[in-house]
DNA sequence: ACTTCGATGCTCT
DNA sequence: GAGCATCGAAGTA
């Protein structure tokens, strides 16, 4: 087993990050509970101030303010009054940020299931705040925490996923910024979310 | 206190 | 895939 990635990991261009973070594994640690682990099958980028869709940066600058804190450390958007998990990535003073965005669960299912009830499978994390419900996350918990923290950490892929297994997409529910690719999932992957991005780079070997 | 808006989710066609 | 319910956060007053 490969070992959590240090807060350092996330000092720099979070589009680089989020496409290398793509296949790994997300852990939430439960005292007295077998952990609950999935597969990071979903990821954005968000890049204030170069980035046109990152409304921190554009007119929310207390929200920046929570944005640019050091790398390396969990924080939450809030979006319809919803919690987005994400890592804060370049440096302490510039709103930059990994947003995870789906799970593929491979341990703890059941317990996901508790913490929220679906009635397919399938729906249970495929979405950002679905995913923070069926970990049972506390943002006021979370927030500020280093990334690599026991009760809830990333483990890299194996290894970097190769292309052809990376689908390349406009991001999902924003207005300005659609024409950046910055939106990754693993192709064919049943645990991405069903939202369909305004724009697919996507050069399929088939044609 | 009131208004607006959205990095969403849910429930229908 | 379209429409709506919803609510936290900002901005304005």
């Amino acid at each position: 087993m490969t070992a959590p990635l240090p807060p350092a990991h996330f000092a720099g261009n979070p589009v680089r990050i989020a496409r290398d973070l793509l296949g790994g594994t997300l852990v939430r640690s439960l005292p007295g509970h077998e952990s609950l682990m999935g597969i990071i099958v979903e990821l954005e980028a968000y890049d204030c101030p170069r980035d046109p869709a990152c409304t921190a940066g554009r007119f929310h600058a207390a929200r920046s303010a929570d944005m640019a804190v050091p790398p390396g450390q969990w924080l939450f958007w809030t979006a319809h009054g919803h919690p987005l998990l994400q890592v804060a990535c370049r440096e302490e003073g510039v709103a930059a940020s990994v947003l995870i965005r789906a799970l593929q669960p491979t341990h703890g299912l059941s317990h996901m299931l508790n913490f929220r009830p679906v009635t397919r499978e399938r729906d249970l994390s495929n979405g950002p705040a679905k995913l923070v419900y069926a970990l049972g996350l506390d943002p006021a918990r979370i927030t500020g925490q280093p990334v690599n923290s026991p009760e809830l950490h990333l483990l890299p892929p194996a290894a970097p996923l190769p292309d052809e297994q990376v689908q390349v997409t406009a991001r999902i529910g924003i207005r300005e910024g659609r024409n950046l690719p910055w939106r990754f999932t693993i192709r064919g992957n049943p645990w991405v979310s069903p939202a369909t991005p305004s724009m697919d780079l996507t050069v399929n070997a088939e044609g």
